[in-house]
DNA sequence: TTTTTTGGTTAGTATAATCTAACTAAATTT
DNA sequence: AAATTTAGTTAGATTATACTAACCAAAAAA
């Protein structure tokens, strides 16, 4: 099983490869890619969030941050509650990822449904669903 | 079922992260990461070699190459076929990253198998063993 | 055996990624 | 109202990551 487990890993991870080609992101370093998939999952942070999440001093998110901007990634907007603090929002350009690993999980589950029939498809879902299923 | 993998893939990526920062790999960067698994999976690769694999230049897969030696993570042994040439090969503290693969797919079957019965389990195995069987 | 190709290195450059220390201004606590 | 904390920035430094151009020596081709 772990061997599987292993195949699985590294098959997917071939798959997020060919997708980041695929989206021209190769402009971006893995430490951006990780960036931009952080504030996506934060939800538009702000930088001391951002900074925890990604357990980096504040003034080197602050520098990661402005080229990001300055590459039309992302933008900020200034709190309302807080006027020292901004949020930090993806762009059109900045989603991109999201749809990147879209494509990916597509693929995968492509890959999937190419060795097995409707049937074990519909069981490996069920599986899947099951162990991946909030506790 | 993208929603699915979507969430597998987030979830092994936790996985793995949590035995980086186990086996004390934080002192490594993720593109030094990349180069050692890169070279346990091309099985003691010239830089000639992993230079391609990576799709980077010689000279920056020879600079990065010389820190991985000189923190002890690889070495190199001249080829016997080609004086020029050097095969790159692993250290105990290189292995590492195996292990810590190892470790972080271990972990992963564990939570499979918290969440399934053996029924299930085995079925599960099956069903993953058939999508990654060579074609 | 000369020429060409190949594996690797050196040098020089540019940008990315990271840190600590010191600072400003806004918000919070006392 | 004064003192403290917090969010973010600036400055300065170091190391990592990447490139091209030029080079050497060994291997392969002509």
């Amino acid at each position: 099983m772990i061997e599987i487990i292993s195949k699985l890993t590294h098959m997917m991870g071939q798959m997020e490869e060919a997708a980041k080609e695929q989206f021209n992101l190769s402009s971006l370093t893995y430490t951006q890619l990780h960036y931009l998939e952080t504030i996506s999952l934060l939800d538009n942070p702000n930088i001391t969030e951002l900074a925890i999440a990604l357990k980096l001093s504040k003034p080197t998110v602050k520098v990661a941050i402005d080229k990001l901007i300055e590459k039309d990634y992302i933008f900020k907007i200034q709190s309302d509650e807080d006027r020292r603090s901004s949020h930090i929002h993806l762009t059109e350009k900045g989603k991109l990822i999201n749809q990147m690993h879209d494509y990916a999980h597509k693929r995968i589950v492509e890959s999937f449904a190419n060795r097995l029939n409707n049937e074990e498809l519909e069981l490996l879902s069920r599986l899947l669903n099951k162990v991946m299923a909030e506790k």
